[in-house]
DNA sequence: CTTCAAATCATCCTTTCGGGTGAGTGCTTT
DNA sequence: AAAGCACTCACCCGAAAGGATGATTTGAAG
């Protein structure tokens, strides 16, 4: 944003000597007025459309965090309070995988897997793993 | 688009012939000419990035809809076999409601929702719930 | 009019979840 | 050393989910 407001001044004062320059050598007998404010009526328009471009581009990628890949918001993580091995217990439950499954792939009991995901839904304020799946998907804590 | 270009021309053209007219009356002896230069540049600068976010905006619908807004793929609704109470059942068990909550809300019993899911489950290849959300948040079914 | 799919509801039964509670181990911080 | 925290596991119990099957109604298509 501050780059591109400093080459918009520069491209700006730029345009302004060389024109001036210019203006008293070979246009300002030949072309008419309302011709010489029209090339630079263009120009800056064009100067417009990039600038606007580059601003709105910006803001989008900060805007929309959710379009393209995931980013874990680790803020909000620590935030919750939610520990490294919940986070995993978390993505597999968002996967649909049972806590038997989980156990499994974790090499844990279904016992662990329980308490890790009754921590979980009063860390995510959940009742149910689905609503769980919702609620740290809002808050970026899955893809 | 093509409003957009037009109302650029109107403007433009406006812009030449007020700068114009007043050229000759107030402005040209007692503005020197850079600064002349600068405010018509800084005006179509101004109308450059609206109407680069004009352009850009209408672009951006067409190109990405994934990105922002949900807009359903229907093509995949329909090779799935998944009728219209179905998707309802669907978007509320994403929202992450128990079968009652959603047998409440669809003013249906229990064991009506029961059916349904079951047969979400069947047309999406799912076992449970949770993998049932996934599956259809993958095939763009619900947000 | 018949056929068919969707939607509705039911009953029975099994599996999975979730709540509550207690407890042992190991690592870090005080 | 003691406290705190994460991780682990266990048992009990009720609620929710899921599977299988059968039945009725209704609207659309043939």
């Amino acid at each position: 944003m501050t780059r591109t407001i400093f080459i918009y001044g520069l491209v700006l004062a730029l345009a302004v000597f060389l024109l001036k320059t210019l203006e008293y050598r070979f246009l300002f007998r030949q072309l008419s007025a309302e011709i010489y404010i029209g090339i630079i009526g263009v120009l800056f328009t064009i100067l417009g459309v990039w600038m606007g471009q580059k601003i709105t581009r910006k803001k989008k990628v900060f805007v929309t965090p959710q379009a393209g890949e995931f980013r874990l918001n680790e803020k909000i993580l620590s935030e919750t309070g939610i520990s490294k091995r919940q986070h995993e217990v978390l993505e597999l439950m968002a996967k649909g995988l049972t806590n038997q499954e989980i156990a499994d792939k974790l090499f844990v009991s279904l016992n662990t897997v329980k308490t890790h995901t009754a921590n979980l839904f009063v860390k995510l304020d959940a009742k149910r793993r689905t609503q769980a799946i919702q609620r740290a998907k809002e808050l970026q804590l899955i893809p």
